[in-house]
DNA sequence: TAATTATGACGTAAATATACGTCAAGTAAT
DNA sequence: ATTACTTGACGTATATTTACGTCATAATTA
């Protein structure tokens, strides 16, 4: 019993540490900023954009799709990928939520080493 | 050669991916809401309060640190740990802008399956 | 000075992530 | 019907992350 402590950790944590780990590989990123770009649902081979092969890609897709970060609508043998921007906005105000709150003790304070 | 592709990437992409690495862990978010909650410049052990190991602590403390997201001052034996709001505040609009951007196709449009 | 304390450096086992190849199955085109 | 194409499922090698133990070192404290 060496790892996986995570559930030491408050539900919410978690669940926003999941998101960030989303975030977290340049190619997701590449992926959502490019679903974006092009405005449109983009179908199959999205490695031809990225360096990528086929099946690392898909795996990317599925984390973000996992996440509901993208939905993947099945037409026929291809699969139309969307942004799923529900999603996006709530991870956006919730991930920023979350920084908003971070603020350092006030210079001058008792034990404030700033 | 399997690995390593980031190099394939833009590099503000690859930046931002690796902020968001540091903050995919609960263990890494709470110390951070910690350092906030109290107000202070914590010394010493943190582990007390999550329910890990020091040398775990130590190394996500380090973490944050090599990003810039805390700042640890060494005072005698002791080691005073902060935010660093600069850079946090920098997170936060990296963040919140990259996703702002994220806009999915109207519905309607042509390809848009939405 | 000796004991204690705080921290860093190093090593390591287990878990997880990354990148990809291969095969299978379903759909569409010929 | 056969072929080509698109995707998912599965396996796997390598890299990285996570969690921690141990030892070393420097600074306090007794």
């Amino acid at each position: 019993m060496v790892q996986s402590k995570t559930e030491l950790f408050e539900k919410e944590l978690t669940e926003m540490a999941d998101f960030f780990k989303a975030l977290s590989h340049p190619a997701r990123l590449r992926i959502l900023q490019f679903l974006s770009e092009t405005k449109t649902c983009i179908t199959g081979d999205i490695s031809d954009e990225l360096s990528l092969g086929r099946t690392t890609v898909n795996q990317h897709l599925n984390e973000l799709k996992d996440l509901g970060l993208i939905k993947g609508e099945t037409e026929g043998v291809k699969v139309n990928y969307c942004l799923n921007e529900a999603t996006i906005r709530k991870v956006e105000s919730q991930l920023s939520g979350f920084l908003a709150t971070l603020k350092t003790c006030d210079t001058g304070t008792k034990n404030c080493k700033i």
